[in-house]
DNA sequence: ACCGGGATGTTCT
DNA sequence: GAACATCCCGGTG
């Protein structure tokens, strides 16, 4: 059976608290799947490091709407990123996805990756969805999803739970690549998972911890 | 592993 | 003009 999407209420906390309980949750479209292991939240009017954080614009217009919908913003000249909208419509808080790691449709998502004149000459599996804009150009995101609703999948494109376990260990962190609001720990990731991207990742040869030799 | 430079275009001062 | 929620490549240890 397929994974069921998260529903509206899910969406519609604190960006704080939704951003850490996606983590281990699937984005699927179609025959890509990824499995969240990367977030950062951000807190809307209250957060300096928000696109929201000056009020609405043509650009944030989507996060300022109702919870459960895809903020799809362009940055660097370059390359698009994706954020579910959070907190109460009006509220213009999101979650940035950060990373996945792949589950389903690799090669997909590789020929979507390879795609373009800056594509890498080498690319791994574990560099498919690794960072913000890659996981957006390996599930062929730009500027037509923004405002897909995760909920309903109108654009074809949800996040789901499959009922996989919570992460055993989540690690926080500050956010990356900001300048204002750089001191708030509001990334979280799955510790240990090789895909995750910045500080905290794990090499895919990094053997596991140990707590004792023996 | 870490660091620096370039690509490239929208948004805001 | 400057900044920008980034990525890729080629240098150096």
């Amino acid at each position: 059976m397929s994974p069921s999407p998260l529903d509206r209420a899910f969406y519609e906390r604190d960006v704080r608290e939704v951003a850490p309980a996606l983590l281990h949750k699937l984005l699927v479209r179609g025959d890509r799947v990824g499995r969240i292991v990367e977030v950062e939240a951000y807190a809307g009017a209250d957060d300096p490091a928000s696109h929201a954080y000056r009020g609405p614009s043509p650009r944030t217009a989507t996060m300022f709407g109702p919870p459960g919908h895809l903020y799809v913003y362009f940055t660097y000249g370059m390359h698009w990123c994706a954020n579910a909208v959070c907190g109460p419509d009006g509220h213009a808080s999101a979650v940035l996805l950060r990373a996945v790691a792949p589950e389903a449709g690799l090669e997909r998502m590789r020929v979507a990756r390879l795609a373009g004149p800056k594509a890498p000459r080498v690319l791994t599996d574990r560099d498919l969805c690794r960072g913000p804009a890659r996981l957006c150009q390996a599930f062929g995101i730009e500027r037509s999803f923004d405002g897909a609703d995760l909920v309903t999948g109108d654009r074809g494109l949800v996040i789901a739970d499959d009922g996989a376990p919570a992460p055993e260990r989540v690690a926080t962190s500050t956010r990356i690549g900001l300048t204002a609001g750089a001191d708030r720990p509001w990334r979280w990731f799955v510790a240990g998972d090789p895909h995750v991207s910045g500080p905290g990742a794990v090499s895919p040869r990094q053997p596991p911890r140990r707590r004792r030799a023996g």
